[in-house]
DNA sequence: TATTGTTATACTCTATAACTATA
DNA sequence: TATAGTTATAGAGTATAACAATA
């Protein structure tokens, strides 16, 4: 693996810094106030991908099983998902998100937007691009 | 305030949740594994600003007044940092870097190069230069 | 009175280790 | 034997409330 160039390292530098710092702001900004940023990240998840057992949610909120399983009970007692048998094998369990989680999503898209726009709406028309472009690539960043 | 447009939208959720997944992620990449994120952060802070009060730390990592007052203990206590009195109030106390703190950050910087490259690596040219671009923005984005 | 920082305490989230059930 | 999920337990990090010292 080559080093990276001082132009690369300081962009990787401040991408690590801003990611924690803001990570930090957001964890504050709940739309649901009973639901922690990683209920409302599986949430995300499951209404894109549908369904997934809790094992491929733990691996893709890069969490731990047992965390996940907490995770899940908590959703289910919230009445935002429901568990399933899964149907050709019987360790695993089938996670779905209710009409109800799909609603509290929709409802908290005004709210959550509300923050963010207050600090994006600081930014200049460049900026903004910018950052925008980087959105889908900072999203299959945390994917891989 | 005005709405956003609907890949402003799209583009607020994806940085949102992208951010919370690789937050999770850079904090299992401790260069020093005996300094928790924030402390990393701080040093960074330091390392930019000089100096800060505890209550500027507190304000500039979005942190309550009691947790900066521990970390800076704890900092203290690996001896990367100086707690000394404020020269015009005496409430106030002055924080600044150590030498030692210093060489730590440099030393660091190329396993936390290793780590981000490897994800960083799997981008094509045109993906990561849309990250690069938008790191200074991020970083902005944070400080607001 | 207001502000800076600290102490005491509790809570939330996550991890590891050990266990159960199924493949 | 290996895998999916769970239970029990511990630890890290942060917050809130109450307090001390200084402005």
């Amino acid at each position: 693996m080559p080093d990276l160039s001082q132009g690369d390292e300081a962009a990787v530098n401040a991408l690590r810094s801003a990611v924690m710092r803001l990570s930090r702001r957001l964890k504050h900004q709940r739309v649901d106030e009973s639901l922690s940023p990683t209920e409302m990240s599986v949430l995300g998840t499951l209404a894109r991908c549908g369904r997934a057992t809790p094992g491929e949610l733990a691996r893709k909120e890069h969490v731990q099983p047992p965390s996940m399983t907490r995770i899940v009970a908590l959703l289910e007692g919230k009445g935002l998902v429901r568990l399933e048998p899964h149907p050709d094998d019987r360790r695993q369990k089938v996670v779905t998100q209710t009409e109800q989680a799909e609603a509290m999503l929709e409802e908290s898209r005004r709210r959550r937007n509300a923050f963010l726009a207050t600090l994006t709406g600081q930014l200049d028309e460049d900026e903004w691009a910018k950052l925008r472009a980087a959105a889908p690539v900072l999203e299959k960043l945390a994917h891989i």
